[in-house]
DNA sequence: GTTCAAACTAAGCGATAGATTAGTTTAATT
DNA sequence: AATTAAACTAATCTATCGCTTAGTTTGAAC
């Protein structure tokens, strides 16, 4: 004997997620937020407990879109190639307008200081720990070298991924495409 | 005929560059600048205008503090060995009770937006700027390579340089030192 | 020692932050 | 159609934001 809500969840929360991607957490305000969203923040508070409930169920609204890259990166063949694909793809994912966000979980890391939220530096963390698994298995198709190096390649890969997405937002994209370039012609001769 | 000012300028500006350094421009509020630099807001506002002058003097102290590894790497011989130790001497640099802070201006960099002030932007382009002419010239020494492919390293090292900067706020020291490694072990080929 | 302009203190300005409340509307259930 | 619990609207709460002001103290110049 109740009524209905007038919007999704889901709906809202994407709108959201792209208010923190573009201003990051601190810069965004409640009012801001239902503008965006549409919604009362009445509704906003009801449905997701408060400013930090809004910025977390972002972050998972953030995992399933940037998804769509990840899966391609799982589809592809594998190698050095593949990779370098990926942060190809990740700077057309984080281009809005032609403006380069970076990756909200990637700034959310260094937004946040060191007494920041447990939940949340864990929620990057696992994003982290995830994508170093994917670039493992892909740099470990029809190589040569021991596990060992490809744990550091690895690694190297995901720092240099993590750099790129910040550095992303303010260098040009002559900078930018060397620096790919670089990062990956470089690595060819340890494989 | 007039009263002395109780404190020194440059003393209490870096006091607010390290909480900037700490919080970033937004989480630092007028009263906690009241706090660390130990004056009354009517002081700072009567001796640096705006929160924003205080940030902008801020910068100047922190391009002071950094020359002295910068000054360190322009002594040094040359060769990539020489920017390496450059990268090793940031890190120091950069922590602060064995919390990394990244690099003030890198920070900056990536929490003001495409609207943000442009004194302030053009402050943080002329950092880098500098930063690069002076990669360019250590890559210049004991090289056979033309000056096209250092202008690609110089500009590789500059990014990479930035993003661990922001990377090294989260990042274990493993993970830090052996993207550090790679970076440089890789570009020895190019040489 | 008196003067007086600048350096102080502390209170408070309007605006906005995150969050909540009282009162109204809605629609599935009875 | 009446009921009623949840979804709504809009006003408002307290705290804090960047910044300013009124009033007091200070100490170099005379």
């Amino acid at each position: 004997m109740a009524r209905t809500k007038k919007y999704k969840e889901d709906e809202v929360i994407e709108k959201a997620m792209n208010l923190f991607w573009r201003n990051g957490f601190e810069a965004t305000s409640t009012r801001m937020l239902e503008k965006e969203m549409g919604i009362n923040q009445f509704s906003i508070y009801s449905s997701f407990g408060n400013k930090e409930g809004v910025f977390l169920e972002s972050m998972k609204c953030y995992n399933q879109k940037i998804n769509t890259i990840v899966k391609k990166l799982e589809n592809r063949e594998g190698g050095i190639e593949s990779i370098k694909g990926y942060f190809y793809d990740f700077l057309d994912f984080s281009k809005e307008n032609n403006i380069a966000k970076g990756c909200l979980l990637a700034n959310t890391m260094t937004e946040l200081g060191a007494d920041s939220d447990l939940v949340i530096k864990a929620k990057v963390h696992n994003f982290t720990a995830n994508l170093l698994i994917l670039f493992t298995e892909k740099l470990s198709v029809n190589t040569n070298c021991d596990t060992n190096t490809i744990a550091k390649q690895a690694n190297y890969l995901l720092v240099s991924m993590m750099g790129l997405s910040q550095v992303s937002k303010v260098f040009d994209r002559l900078q930018i495409d060397n620096y790919i370039e670089t990062t990956f012609e470089n690595l060819k001769p340890m494989m």
